[in-house]
DNA sequence: ACTAGACTTTGACCCAGATCAAGCGGGACA
DNA sequence: TGTCCCGCTTGATCTGGGTCAAAGTCTAGT
């Protein structure tokens, strides 16, 4: 599965059909988002867009998981966005990508050229309301990020890292059992370090605290076990199920 | 001026008229905002809203500073926004404040209560869209601010810090000189600390510390000169002044 | 199976920044 | 004019997490 080879859906059919920019659209407004539409696939841990290049297209993590980063001169870098299924790429009305984009799994995006996005967006309110209302939820994450990063301990990173995993595969099965929970990892330690303003060294640590306390259980290093959610979410320092309503 | 007494303005008038979420309104669509707008006055620390309550209103700063923060149940206070005239306060379509907002000045505030303010935007493509202008812009600031609690040292905290209220204040005085600067801190040491993630004291001995070094001059508590912008902004550890342009 | 290489764990040590604890300075108010 | 209070500074000490170093483990490819 090396070539970009492309695999094309119907609108109709699409999996984020109901989730991504599109969401609101009717059928006329999708037949012209499908006028302009093209699918393209990249590999694990390619480069997708890289910061200051000029992106001549925005568009929709249709499968697949991508990082956003940035990075210092001397390497330092931090992950500021985990883009998934349905998360939406590029911003209109900007030249310049702020950002590197990595594909972290296989991603299959959902690609738009820029102009004529932009000038449909301009006379389609669907779009760009949806598009509001999408960037309004990832400013929320990203301000609880901050906290994350600004005040929690590095045990309380790990757990509040979890548990959004957690939370965001139990929105994807809804028949959730509130309290058992399991997933896999999509990150790498270097990834979640990444994520978390911290060390690999310091994940690889509280990972394997939190497994000695009985707060989590692994299966290899990336399928996790969450015995309780509660407790997790304690471990993480958010009030209780808080999380879950917020 | 104890009072919530309130100033009116012709929204022609407006200070922020071309900056807010109205900047793209003509004037058809200003008599319509004008007609569910009221003002209103916070006295320098009041909360405007509280995390939790239901929020009856949406608004805009038209002048004066407050602070957007989250806190622990602990009491760990991280601040996640830093509002200034012509920002957008509350979320159109959730009713619960996801987060305390303070007046850290007196502040003025542009008011629509939330019901009207949202059917209009529905049919208000202008207001719409400037709003999501806005908000992307917010979530560059939050990417970024995101780097800074993740990554950097104090030093380089507080470097970054200053350099970003040094730039706001440059886009007012449009007519800058580059290179030295002259701004009053809006924040005390604490508000520093909470935006910064650090503690008041390490703020206190990094401001000392850059003032040893040459890089800030002070006098008294509050009132900053910067003789060389591009020396604090590697200070910063931004590459040189791509602060300025990105 | 065997080896290569990427990812992860664990240990020993160190340091930036937190914590605890005095003092300082300047404005408001008696 | 004093004194109270709040915001700020500075010092001494402690510690969570970083850094450096060495093994362990899993997967893919030969």
């Amino acid at each position: 599965m090396t070539a970009p080879t492309i695999s094309s859906f119907n609108c109709g059919d699409c999996p984020i059909r109901h989730r991504a920019v599109c969401a609101r659209c009717d059928s006329d407004e999708l037949e012209e988002l499908d006028a302009i539409k093209y699918y393209r696939t990249y590999e694990a841990g390619r480069p997708i867009i890289w910061s200051g290049d000029s992106m001549n297209f925005v568009g929709s993590v249709v499968s697949g998981i991508a990082t956003l980063t940035q990075t210092m001169e001397d390497g330092r870098t931090q992950m500021v966005g985990l883009l998934l299924p349905s998360d939406f790429v590029g911003r209109p009305g900007r030249d310049g990508a702020a950002y590197n984009v990595v594909a972290t799994t296989e991603v299959v995006m959902c690609c738009f050229r820029k102009k004529p996005f932009e000038e449909l967006m301009a006379r389609t309110p669907h779009i760009a309301h949806r598009l509001l209302e999408m960037t309004l939820d990832e400013l929320d994450a990203a301000r609880e990020w901050m906290l994350v990063l600004g005040r929690k301990t590095a045990r309380e990173k790990i757990a509040s890292l979890l548990s959004i995993i957690a939370r965001r595969d139990a929105s994807l099965t809804p028949a959730g059992a509130k309290d058992r929970m399991v997933f896999d990892l999509p990150l790498t330690r270097e990834a979640m370090a990444d994520y978390l303003g911290l060390t690999l060294e310091t994940v690889s640590r509280q990972m394997s605290a939190l497994k000695k306390d009985g707060v989590i259980e692994l299966e290899g290093k990336r399928h996790v076990t969450v015995p309780d959610m509660g407790r997790l979410l304690e471990e993480a320092g958010d009030d209780s199920d808080g999380g879950f309503l917020g």
